[in-house]
DNA sequence: GCATATGTTATGAA
DNA sequence: TTTCATAACATATG
């Protein structure tokens, strides 16, 4: 699932599900998924504080704590809790359920929340107001959870490019004429550009009408405008979507077809390697020497 | 058994 | 130094 979209609907999920609550329990139910921490240290680590305001950066989701006590004014001048990082990688999810809800096999990690702590008398707007429970689902565990103070967020985010839904045209175009490689490598590196992934960029270059090979550097201006254009049209419509919509007008929409044909010319699309993923085009919408 | 899959990283080669 | 392809990671599906 999660590319840009994908992670931005896991944000919102952390944010109504567990804003402003406490974390009574943390459950590691397989420890495979945790990196560089162990299951009793983000207990440890985690246990008493309170979830706040979630961020993201491309495709990574930054769950951050406070001390979830009285002292909060003042836990906020200490710089505020440590933060779980979340990646996840081809299938990950994360959602929320009550605590009793049978778990999943691929649940690798759950989070008991209890009532907001503005919500004094426990009794939540929608009446319910109990403990919730935020899981981390992934089947394939190919990324996982990090625990990182200040300093290792920062680690970790200096090595992403700016964020795609965020980038001005200026800084679009430094990024993208900076590059050597082709179109479709260059931005799906996270390096360069953050959140993009393979059906998105398959997606942008096709509305775009730019061919994945083409070298990112020898882009015009035009075409680098209608590229910037489209992908912001693109991410729109699919963060409103929660993922890339498989939507027939859309070419994702097409690609598990076996006879694919494009939804807007009726050709027969073009499929190869490119970047090392499957990539799949219109030869007459999309021509190479564009 | 084979190939494929929304991701990232290490490795060796060009 | 950059870029590229490939394998690896773990698991499921066709």
């Amino acid at each position: 699932m999660p590319e840009l979209p994908d992670v931005e609907a896991f944000r919102e999920v952390l944010a109504s599900c567990a804003k402003g609550r406490r974390i009574e329990r943390v459950d590691v139910r397989d420890p495979g998924v945790l990196h560089g921490v162990s299951a009793r240290k983000l207990r440890r680590e985690l246990e008493g504080r309170r979830f706040t305001e979630p961020e993201r950066h491309g495709k990574w989701l930054l769950a951050r704590t406070d001390w979830g006590s009285p002292l909060l004014e003042r836990s906020r001048e200490l710089g505020g809790g440590p933060t779980v990082m979340l990646h996840f990688g081809m299938t990950g999810q994360l959602l929320c359920c009550a605590p009793d809800d049978a778990p999943h096999p691929h649940d690798r990690v759950l989070f008991t929340v209890g009532r907001d702590s503005a919500d004094r008398d426990g009794v939540g707007r929608d009446g319910v107001g109990g403990d919730r429970q935020l899981r981390y689902r992934d089947q394939r565990k190919l990324q996982g959870l990090w625990l990182a103070d200040d300093t290792g967020v920062a680690r970790i985010l200096d090595r992403q490019g700016p964020d795609a839904m965020a980038v001005d045209r200026d800084a679009f175009d430094t990024v993208l004429s900076g590059r050597r490689g082709r179109v479709k490598a260059v931005l799906t590196d996270q390096s360069v550009l953050a959140g993009l992934g393979n059906l998105l960029a398959d997606e942008i270059l096709w509305r775009a009408g730019l061919h994945p090979a083409i070298p990112a550097a020898a882009l015009t201006d035009a075409q680098r405008g209608r590229l910037y254009k489209d992908m912001r049209r693109t991410l729109r419509s699919s963060i409103s979507a929660g993922c890339v919509p498989p939507r027939r007008s859309w070419l994702t929409g097409h690609r598990d077809d076996s006879d694919a044909a494009c939804p807007r010319c009726g050709e027969p699309l073009r499929r190869d390697r490119i970047g090392g993923r499957g990539t799949v085009w219109c030869p007459r919408c999309q021509p190479i020497a564009a």
